[in-house]
DNA sequence: ATTGTATTCAACAGATTAATTGAATGATTG
DNA sequence: CAATCATTCAATTAATCTGTTGAATACAAT
């Protein structure tokens, strides 16, 4: 009884749905917000987001019928990674969107960071000047791998769990930047306190590589 | 039991999810692409849709409440448009994710064309300038409405609808472009369909105006 | 073969959602 | 004041989705 015409509509914007639709749980979006900073096992995402394997699982191939993630078999592993490059830019768009509108995000982002107000984000404008000239040591402070997948060029990993080992080679006298995943990545935050008890002069950049990317920044890969 | 860490990030992507929620509906998709060629009214929007008014009015109160339109009594009706310039960028990031991650969205295209495959759509790299030259005439056939909230400069308002009736004031030897609200949009196709059944050399210009904003191109508002 | 590990599948209960219907609101017009 | 119209609300049903559980698969290592 339809007319060719809304069958058409109706068949585009039900495949607009199933972008929607991936996006429309809180747990898929903190997985794609994981794998917007590289690949990452089942397990690992499992451990991260605090949910059971089989439910990240289940969460990882609806996000992979939506094809926004794919999935490739690694020794034991599964190893899924974004399906391009483009779906970061999508998360991004998003999670901006939401910053912009939704009051209730700065709320929540206030009430979290009571206390520690004083960790203003640096200004990012000269940084990499700063850091070429050698005045400023940037620390990467996620996980290794994603050090690995790309990091701000200069930048040195040290991911928090071994942060306090390498404290010793790190310049006391000179102003220390760290950042991690993004805004709303908490790495960062823990790593300055931990530096600012030491003694040294830390602060934290709130942008994450995504971030970097966006503003046409290239990233250094590997080691 | 759960961290702060923990119940931070839950709230965080509850958060963004709410903006997921809404745009995971295709019916309330297809709102948001009519609301992007400007305000409508409820009814408007029912019709448009084929829903229910009652039914339009809850889809348009859970996007509100995602904040990513905003309502505004004016006189008997209550106008729904936008809540901003950045959800009309972030449903367009979401349409083209759609159209490059999920090869359905081109089968279907490909199969409602079928038929109209000399329907190419036109080059816009020099289109304006030869509007400019009065080489080419432009036509703008969405509902006048969507004509005064903004359109591409040069145009000529000429709703499918009273296209018949306005032939005589073509020009017959003139090369003639027609578009409408965008790649899904069948008014332009329409229109280049009876346009060439009267003997005009018409084609088809696939973006729509939102197209035109994200390319950086200023649109005429107004008359 | 057997064991162990990573992942996926299948089935279920509980929660959420979409569409329908009919009634209610609320403002404007006669 | 009554009537009309656009919109919203409330209640219902059917469908879909989330998270859990326990079993099944696949594949190395022993």
């Amino acid at each position: 009884m339809k007319s060719p015409n809304r069958q058409f509509k109706d068949a585009i914007y039900e495949q607009f749905s199933r972008i929607g639709k991936a996006v429309s749980s809180p747990k898929r979006l903190e997985m794609l917000d994981l794998l917007c900073q590289g690949e990452k096992t089942v397990e690992t995402l499992s451990r991260e987001t605090g949910l059971t394997v089989a439910n990240t699982s289940q969460h990882l191939q609806t996000l992979r019928a939506a094809r926004l993630v794919e999935a490739e078999k690694e020794g034991p592993y599964v190893r899924y990674s974004l399906a391009d490059q483009t779906v970061s830019e999508f998360f991004r768009s998003m999670r901006m969107l939401a910053e912009n509108r939704l009051a209730e995000v700065e709320m929540i982002n206030r009430r979290f960071l009571e206390g520690r107000e004083d960790m203003e984000p640096v200004v990012r404008s000269d940084l990499l000047k700063r850091v070429k000239e050698g005045a400023v040591t940037v620390l990467d402070v996620r996980p290794v791998e994603e050090y690995q997948a790309g990091h701000l060029p200069g930048a040195l990993s040290v991911p928090l769990g071994r942060l306090e080992e390498l404290l010793a080679s790190l310049p006391k006298d000179q102003e220390i930047v760290a950042y991690c995943r993004g805004p709303y990545c908490v790495l960062a935050l823990k790593a300055v306190e931990i530096l600012r008890k030491k003694g040294f002069g830390a602060t934290r950049l709130e942008e994450g590589v995504q971030d970097w990317r966006a503003m046409g920044l290239t990233l250094d890969v590997g080691d």
